[in-house]
DNA sequence: AGCCAGGAGTTAA
DNA sequence: TTAACTCATGGC
């Protein structure tokens, strides 16, 4: 993957700094595209968390090159800005694409999308969560559960809880249990918790660098709850495995009715993952 | 193989 | 107003 290298941050002492060449990224579509939960958006300002963090951001439409941002300087160095992944290239992507009718249309379309490179253990619960749920409720039920087993913290005068620890989450679930709004996903998740606890399965070691997405795949299947989707979206959006190609009820559509029901997302190789995200967002946005 | 779980937010009818 | 559906998975 080629990335861009002069992406820069000017601190302006007030508690607010400006990334500045971020060719083309595009927060919208990038919160958007349903690999996130939480943010919310206000009047064009997006207020996003992750673990412990909170940030203001917004894209300024006057010159949308760069990225307004209220929050701690040394988090946007060292976390946002590897978090929104503003760096990867996906020119290579998009070329690759041209010609092939429908996916050059979602590509087109979504062109400034970036595959987040998110908080794997964060990942893994919101998408256990996302289990036949749509959205809206997903935000809710994650937003809940950070309120419930979170610790508390001041952002702009304002309060916000943190995504919780394995340890919080599982006192909490020992706490609260059905009032979590879980559903039948409450054993799943509790299940998951504990073997992150005991370091049964240790996520840092299933990321791109250390493991193959096989293995990976393999590794987090073996979790009470957790089948080809979840697993796929955890390995795509927590661990980076670009390769990963998670098929839900959307994408089996476009397959269905763009493909003739047979799509091969191997030939795409580690472009697979963004590619299917550009199909979501697309045929999302687009098909009704 | 096919159906069911719990419940809530959204969209279609 | 009601019904079906929602970024699925495991049990039976």
């Amino acid at each position: 993957m080629k990335r861009f290298e002069d992406i820069d941050i000017k601190d302006n002492k007030d508690g607010t700094c400006i990334i500045k060449n971020i060719h083309g990224f595009s927060l919208d579509k990038t919160l958007r595209s349903g690999q996130c939960f939480r943010f919310k958006c206000i009047n064009n300002i997006f207020i996003v968390q992750s673990k412990d963090k909170v940030i203001g951001i917004t894209q300024d439409c006057l010159n949308d090159d760069t990225l307004l941002v209220l929050g701690d300087i040394k988090d946007v160095e060292e976390y946002w800005i590897n978090y929104f992944n503003i760096a990867d290239n996906y020119t290579d992507i998009d070329k690759l694409v041209i010609g092939n009718g429908y996916l050059e249309r979602a590509a087109r379309y979504s062109s400034g999308l970036k595959i987040m490179k998110q908080d794997a253990w964060e990942t893994l619960i919101c998408f256990i969560i996302s289990q036949r749920n749509n959205i809206p409720k997903i935000m809710t039920t994650v937003n809940k559960i950070c309120e419930l087993c979170g610790e508390e913290i001041d952002f702009n005068n304002k309060k916000y809880y943190s995504f919780p620890t394995p340890e919080r989450l599982l006192s909490g679930i020992k706490e609260y249990g059905n009032d979590m709004g879980l559903g039948y996903r409450l054993p799943y998740i509790g299940y998951a918790t504990r073997k992150v606890i005991d370091k049964e399965i240790e996520l840092d070691k299933l990321d791109y660098k250390n493991s193959s997405y096989e293995n990976t795949m393999n590794v987090l299947e073996t979790l009470y709850g957790v089948g080809p989707k979840v697993a796929n979206c955890t390995a795509l959006f927590g661990l980076g495995h670009t390769s990963a190609f998670p098929v839900d009820v959307w994408i089996q559509r476009i397959i269905d009715k763009e493909f003739n029901g047979c799509f091969e997302a191997k030939q795409f190789g580690e472009y697979a993952g963004i590619i299917q995200q550009y199909m979501f967002y697309y045929g999302r946005s687009s098909g009704r």
